[in-house]
DNA sequence: CTGAAAGCGCTTACAG
DNA sequence: CTGAAAGCGCTTACAG
């Protein structure tokens, strides 16, 4: 079934006697434009079967310009959240016939722009990118050649691309609001690091937000970024400089999924409950929230629609640059949902 | 920085005023063998950096038969234990200057096939593959081509192949004996479908093991398949069963973190305490474990080796057949460690 | 209805 | 020390 033989066009022309050109055409579809005839057409498609031909990608790409490829960089593929993104997304791609390159770039900058670079070598015909990065030099480099891409999950605001996203200020203020809807008035929010990517920033404003909303001073003593490097001891740290300080809030609201496992963990180790001691919600479900003891209420993303409408922008865009017209852009905005479970207490 | 303007070897040529033939040498480091001068090679290496010259792939993979590119079939990227060991095998390949393409298998044979064909008319040069099949058909046709590969987590106790396992009998036999060390006797052992799948039938061989080691008589009763498309339901119809038959054992080994999770959830909400009611142990070590309540006893498999070692086989294995010298085998087993925690009950 | 030819951008004998 | 030329396998004007 796999063979390798290498059988190219020129083989099948040549053993059916007509040319390269017309065995190019109609294995491409391309037979009844250009009038060739029916019986010629089957005697091609069927011998190119029985050959078991397979275009030389190489050579296609070589000749056509493009690759049929799509790179997908997220910042750790290993993340639950990006692998069932890039799970989606492979799924998407591959309905259209398209091949998927995914990369991690590791929140290292230098590697993402390793990462762009090497995808543009390949030739892939688009990107999906969730960038880390601060600046938008690489992206705005990406608009100016007219390379396709689309931007997920992180965005700029100041700079126009296609994008998808999810609705995290107000994700996050939903999330918040459930909290002060249970009588919280001492919330913290944990944010991750690097502070300055827009789901972090969005979210951090939508918690601001909720505070404003319902009159409850915003303190930033009860805003903090946490190390991604070393979430444990550095969530442990917080907890243990509140509690000393006599300023423990009664509620948590964590912007992240590998925050909510270090806050989980160093909870747990410091002997507190939740939610008695502490009620705490995260953004982005996993497993893990379901069954939790107890389980975690948590903000969840419709992961595969992020996935699907990224990749059909990607896809539209790619079409639009064959045609040579000039690319639009497109901005999607999902809504989140907030999955309510055990893990916010009610006060008296 | 990204610069898509598509300077071509013949460019750098022009402006230089040498051959294309010259260029290409230098920028292969082949300068020195082919006796250019130290100052044209400068010459040429700078200007292709001022140029940011970047060879073009199709050209290089059509005319060297090689794309720099391996593949690796999992049966899904977004289960973690799959996740995890992409993210290995990503590392590694790109440590060796190999880009890489996941694909998910869904447990479908069909799209494996699909996959395998896609990867190699990508001219991939090298694929690792946990397969799905119980048929050897597939790897049989990569090997008959001298196709390079090597089998990961997955294999075939009557194919030879490159393989890269975990010793998964042992690892069992060592999970189930400390049940067996804390007093229990009536052990069950659900794994998942399709139990054909080499992991699957060692981890219950293993089981078996022990319970024979330990003189324990082997029970059909206590060894069931559950179908990974409704776990949940499937594990909560087996308790029930065992339940209604008062035949309930005092422990489970699970082979699979997807299954784990499954039992996790049906012990709950079938209202039983670990390990009061039911001690449990799992082959896969996931976050969750750590952090349920109790915290869940399990089988680690070294991730990062598998992927490691994967990655050095194949890579050598391209090497020997670059040289067209013949594929050697290569079998590396792992060993497993089991990560004691609070899901089993001590028994009197 | 169909074919000869050019060309995509490389690398590699071969020749001097 | 260096270059002209062939060829990898395709697709696409162009010609008839």
């Amino acid at each position: 079934m796999i063979k390798n033989k290498k059988v190219s066009l020129a083989d099948i022309a040549m053993t059916l006697g007509v040319s390269k050109t017309l065995v190019s055409m109609v294995l491409n579809g391309k037979g009844d434009e250009n009038g060739i005839s029916k019986k010629t057409q089957e005697r091609v498609m069927e011998l190119a079967e029985s050959m078991n031909y397979k275009p030389n990608q190489f050579a296609r790409g070589l000749r056509m310009g493009r690759s049929n490829t799509i790179g997908l960089i997220v910042s750790d593929i290993s993340n639950p959240f990006y692998s069932r993104l890039a799970r989606s997304v492979e799924d998407a791609v591959s309905e259209s016939g398209y091949n998927l390159m995914i990369c991690s770039s590791d929140e290292s900058e230098e590697k993402e722009m390793k990462l762009l670079e090497m995808l543009i070598n390949k030739q892939v015909d688009g990107i999906i990118l969730s960038s880390t990065l601060d600046s938008t030099d690489h992206v705005e480099s990406l608009q100016n050649e007219n390379f396709p891409f689309v931007l997920i999950d992180r965005i700029y605001n100041d700079f126009e691309a296609n994008t998808v996203v999810v609705d995290n200020r107000t994700g996050a203020l939903e999330a918040v609001e459930f909290i002060i809807n249970n009588g919280h008035k001492k919330i913290a929010a944990l944010v991750i690091s690097p502070a300055h990517i827009s789901t972090q920033v969005d979210r951090l404003e939508g918690y601001k937000d909720a505070l404003s909303k319902h009159s409850i001073p915003i303190n930033q003593y009860y805003q903090k970024v946490v190390k991604r490097e070393d979430i444990y001891n550095a969530v442990s740290q917080i907890f243990i400089e509140w509690k000393s300080d006599h300023m423990m809030p009664t509620a948590i609201f964590v912007t992240n999924n590998q925050l909510a496992i270090g806050c989980l963990e160093a909870i747990r180790d410091l002997g507190l409950s939740i939610p008695k001691d502490i009620s705490i919600v995260s953004f982005d479900d996993i497993d893990l929230f379901k069954l939790y003891s107890p389980p975690i209420t948590s903000v969840i993303q419709p992961i595969n629609s992020i996935a699907r409408n990224a990749v059909e922008i990607l896809l539209d865009n790619i079409k639009i640059k064959d045609n040579s017209e000039s690319l639009i852009k497109t901005h999607k905005c999902l809504q989140t949902n907030i999955v309510v479970r055990n893990s916010v207490l009610k006060l008296a």
